[in-house]
DNA sequence: TACACTTGCAACCGTTCGGTTTCATGAACT
DNA sequence: AGTTCATGAAACCGAACGGTTGCAAGTGTA
């Protein structure tokens, strides 16, 4: 079983649960209220989110809390740093392209 | 079948053949010769990565040239964007409360 | 033309995924 | 103590995944 943020991040619904602890910690009812499935699709999903350690329970009574461990969401950045820096390259090429345009002018 | 570019960078595979092609482009069977799976198995990302416009190919005589087409990796880098901003905001306030304490002292 | 090389595609296989249904557990309330 | 509420876990299902094997098609070469 693989088990890491990528695949995480992966399904769409997952991400839409993510971006929803983002902005505060929620229990799985309240979760669930906002998505078109089950109770127990969202628990499966936050049962993933745990094991990848993207997400962290806070037991509140009987009600659990669910928040974002947002630290988590750096391994995807770090991977696409690479890319960004080559668009990023790119980019101040075509500065230069447009500033030697410029000059001619 | 879901296909998007999440989905295509979920498998570590495939991210490592998408590292592979940012740097130049490459055929099957030179992509093949970095990993221990068969040119099939190869093959068979490289269509799904083809299904996601995530890369594309030049025949070039008999052989096939993948290259990265590297502005769909913003997709990713747009959707993380909403992360790094929590991120970068809560080292500001880090930052101001070291100031805070650096005055104090 | 015959043969080697590069590649894609279809069929199959075991595993995982995402979901539903059902049941068990533990906390809160009456 | 009994009931309701919030939740997780297990069993099951159909679909998709990732891989292998075998074959077909097109290009280059002797």
């Amino acid at each position: 079983m693989r088990r890491d943020t990528f695949q995480a991040i992966a399904d769409p619904t997952r991400r839409a649960i993510i971006a929803l602890l983002a902005l505060q910690a929620m229990t799985p009812n309240a979760i669930e209220k906002h998505f078109d499935t089950t109770r127990q699709a969202v628990s499966k999903h936050l049962r993933i989110l745990t094991e990848c350690e993207l997400v962290r329970q806070e037991q509140k009574g009987r009600e659990i809390y669910y928040s974002l461990e947002i630290e988590k969401m750096k391994e995807i950045d770090e991977w696409i740093a690479q890319f960004r820096k080559i668009w990023e390259a790119r980019f101040s090429q075509l500065d230069e392209v447009l500033a030697v345009m410029k000059k001619k002018k």
